[in-house]
DNA sequence: GTGAAAGCGCTAACAG
DNA sequence: CTGTTAGCGCTTTCAC
């Protein structure tokens, strides 16, 4: 059995009694006649023809392939954003090569993967080393955005949620409700998403004219979080409301409190940051600044496909408004 | 400022003194002098070239890139599947390419694109529509494997969990507890896991004895698994336990029974499928049955490679046990 | 061990 | 509207 090599646009066009050209044509929509396309694409069904992907690349310099990068598949929020991207890019003909960064390690090489897979740009949803692979797309002339986290350092696009605005909500939720003590258990410290949300719900306190909250980290990590409740309510004065860098944590504290023999919204109130599904569940029903994903995934690919076009739209980092959703894991003091 | 456009093969051959093959070489590890590949990739490294890799796909057909189709990204079994195998398949330094597929529309296109990115293979993990998109990508010469899903069809080879045996296990399980008046909650009728769970569940429980047990859809959803739920235990006779086709479900079914006030694990017992992350959460504690994810994932893509090798490792298909893990969602009757 | 040369399958000028 | 032609950047015989 000989290897039954795919059919290339020459056998097309042979069957199909036109030329290369024609074919090509047919296929990208360039001017044929309404008959010459009719038999093009007759013959190449009857072939089972596909334009054959790299070389097309290789022509045109665009893959069609979008890599992202992403960390902690096992927060929620990630499989939603990357949900969305996919669905949203494969709207305009766009795939997505996924770049699960394993904790700290591993990241170095990625880089030279990321830009060794002729990607047309790079979507950086990976909450840490965020500059250094920035940097290095940079120079290697790969566009690139950043998503729900923002580069520091120099001045590459991306999209997040408005964190201060959403953190000072919270802040204000559960001032209004009556809390005093509130305690902070942050995310990775040198993550823009865990400092924006903690300084501006800290501000939020102090303008209050509350104490100083407590600070924790959770590392956002689920681990990390369940340490630092435990700490936080087990201490001789423990806060009566306890804010989250993000839900991923939230739960985790959630169920933490239950530990302790704590229950959410009465003993104690916990607030995240996200909106992931399981938030909603009655079991958790957690109150939450809702992150727009879906607004935040178009500004996104909007944003980096103008950089694959040369132009820049989004001047550094575009905020998006979320929402406050008011579930039983907050209560009154 | 004109579009710098990114150093080829050539430039690094140029700077090197020496040929375009040597380069080649350098960086495939073909035979070259010590001096020869210090100088190339000194070159190169000033230049900071790397391959194109489209040009190096269209010349060796292959793109190391791995299609991997996927539903569901709201069950965590997804993800961590996801994660699993990007992690596996970057270290034969390849990249997954995701395929979401939306429900039951948009596989038709799904298909066309699968075929026409220039993968080395597809792995199906998608519950539904395995065999169209299967016989398709035959046809198209295009290495396949199913994933955690048979193909009753034809005869391709896949890797799944002995969804008969953790069935029966899981019945054993339930039956040793005392329970005798038993649901399952059935996932989408025409996928082969819950075919084949639900079967060998409801043989066990004939086999020891018992009456049939009730059936419902859950449709593998957390809507449909909720409102399987609901009529189950409202019912004039509601069973005092219930097994859900998989662990997504039978999260849903804990909830559940919060909302009707009843406890997971005395009133009711709830048995899952998978053992997703969230399963063992205190608040959910689920007994269920372990799928050897890993392995699972290193066998897949061992039998993709072979495939794309042109050998056949896997006969059919492949089945690995899994492993029952109890925890308190399930009790004595 | 090394270089020259021939394409891989396609697109995009360029003539006609 | 159509065909001819020239590569895109790389790997790989094939001689040397």
């Amino acid at each position: 059995m000989t290897a039954v090599r795919p059919p290339t646009i020459i056998d097309v066009a042979r069957r199909a009694g036109v030329s290369k050209s024609a074919v090509s044509r047919a296929f990208t929509g360039g001017s044929v006649s309404e008959d010459t396309r009719e038999r093009v694409l007759k013959a190449a069904s009857e072939l089972r023809y596909r334009p054959s992907h790299s070389a097309r690349s290789l022509k045109t310099n665009r893959s069609r392939l979008i890599g992202l990068a992403v960390t902690h598949l096992d927060n929620q929020f990630y499989p939603e954003v990357i949900e969305k991207f996919s669905g949203r890019l494969a709207c305009d003909g766009c795939r997505v090569v996924l770049f699960v960064t394993r904790g700290e390690a591993g990241l170095e090489p990625m880089i030279d993967e990321l830009l060794g897979f002729g990607l047309d740009g790079v979507i950086l949803a990976s909450s840490s080393h965020a500059a250094e692979v920035a940097a290095e797309c940079t120079r290697a002339a790969m566009p690139v955005i950043m998503f729900n986290n923002v580069d520091t350092s120099g001045r590459l696009p991306g999209v997040c949620t408005d964190n201060e605005l959403g953190a000072a909500i919270v802040a204000d939720h559960l001032i209004g409700l009556g809390h005093s003590s509130i305690a902070i258990i942050e995310g990775v410290p040198d993550s823009s998403t865990s400092r924006e949300r903690v300084t501006a719900f800290r501000e939020r306190m102090l303008k209050a004219g509350l104490p100083d909250p407590v600070l924790r980290s959770g590392d956002y990590s689920s681990q990390g979080a369940a340490q630092a409740t435990r700490e936080l309510l087990m201490a001789e004065a423990p806060p009566t409301a306890i804010f989250c860098a993000n839900d991923h944590m939230a739960l985790a504290a959630i169920e933490t409190c239950h530990e302790l023999g704590k229950a959410p919204g009465r003993d104690v109130s916990i607030a995240g940051f996200d909106d992931v599904g399981i938030a909603a569940w009655p079991s958790f029903s957690l109150t939450t600044y809702k992150q727009p994903v879906a607004a935040m995934v178009d500004a996104c690919v909007e944003g980096l496909f103008a950089e694959i076009a040369g132009e820049r739209m989004i001047g550094e980092t575009l905020r998006l408004p979320g929402e406050l959703v008011v579930r039983s894991s907050t209560g009154k003091n």
